[in-house]
DNA sequence: TAATTATATTTGATATATCAATTAATTGCA
DNA sequence: TGCAATTAATTGATATATCAAATATAATTA
């Protein structure tokens, strides 16, 4: 049996980080929150900070794909915590508003984020974060040009 | 108009980076066989490596939900990369076998892995891989024991 | 202006993720 | 031995991932 390097392993552990960091993240929200996803969530705090972005641009923002967004807002809609108005402008576009039940939501999560942000990165300095930060770049930067 | 999103810090660059990787996988993957995904084939090569492993440490060493293991497995023997055989020690588990096709299909794709690997990694030191690697673990550890 | 091209979103099909509940086989212990 | 607890795998329900094709609207150009 082959012995395990980084190198031959890195690019799993880049996956079970994100698995594990994902799993804290459901287990706090929903202390507070039942009902949301951590997407989905997400979605609501990207959207309360840009207000006006399309559907595209918000698949950019969070790196999913385009049919993706559309089912994940499909079932905010439908759990009240967004609406859909229209766009005139641009009738293609749809504008995404949130309601009060998810304007409250934010108010109740945004702590939460913050607190597994800060759970996740606990005892890392701020060089080893940028080092991370730009190491990861360059890997995406690889992929992207390959 | 944009401000500062949740996605703009350390642990969605994380996401993005597996996302990106995965995406040139299946790329390369699919240039060479056009029926099995990446999750497919490594649980192919896993297997090859571990032979008479159950599907719970499959599960463990993929970073996977059991269930998430048998689904695939049953996806791989309805496309004839594997086979269930009896576990005659122990009835509960089941015994996965290779197939010809599968044997093969590992010959075409293990140099596809290094290559997807070779150019995740292109230009980083064995020193940065290191670091990301200890920092990964640090972090996995930090929301293990949160 | 009509026809073409581009863009935003949706829909369909299939794969995987996650949790909870279930089934079947094995183990541990009174 | 007999039964409770544990373990391995499956199944059901719901959410997300991904690609391709379809729609609808907008922008461009001949």
């Amino acid at each position: 049996m082959k012995k395990k390097t980084p190198t031959g392993t890195v690019l799993y552990t880049i996956e079970q980080t994100i698995k594990e960091y994902r799993k804290i993240c459901q287990k706090n929200i929903q202390k507070i929150v039942s009902d949301i996803t951590v997407d989905q969530c997400l979605v609501l705090i990207i959207l309360n900070d840009n207000s006006n972005i399309s559907q595209i641009e918000m698949a950019r923002l969070i790196f999913k794909d385009n049919a993706s967004v559309t089912r994940i807002i499909e079932l905010m809609v439908k759990k009240d915590y967004l609406v859909r108005e229209e766009n005139e402008l641009d009738k293609r576009k749809s504008k995404l508003v949130i309601t009060e039940k998810g304007l409250h939501t934010i108010d109740l999560l945004t702590p939460v984020f913050n607190l597994n942000r800060k759970t996740a990165l606990d005892g890392l300095s701020a060089e080893e974060i940028e080092q991370l930060d730009r190491i990861l770049h360059k890997i995406i930067s690889n992929c992207k040009t390959s």
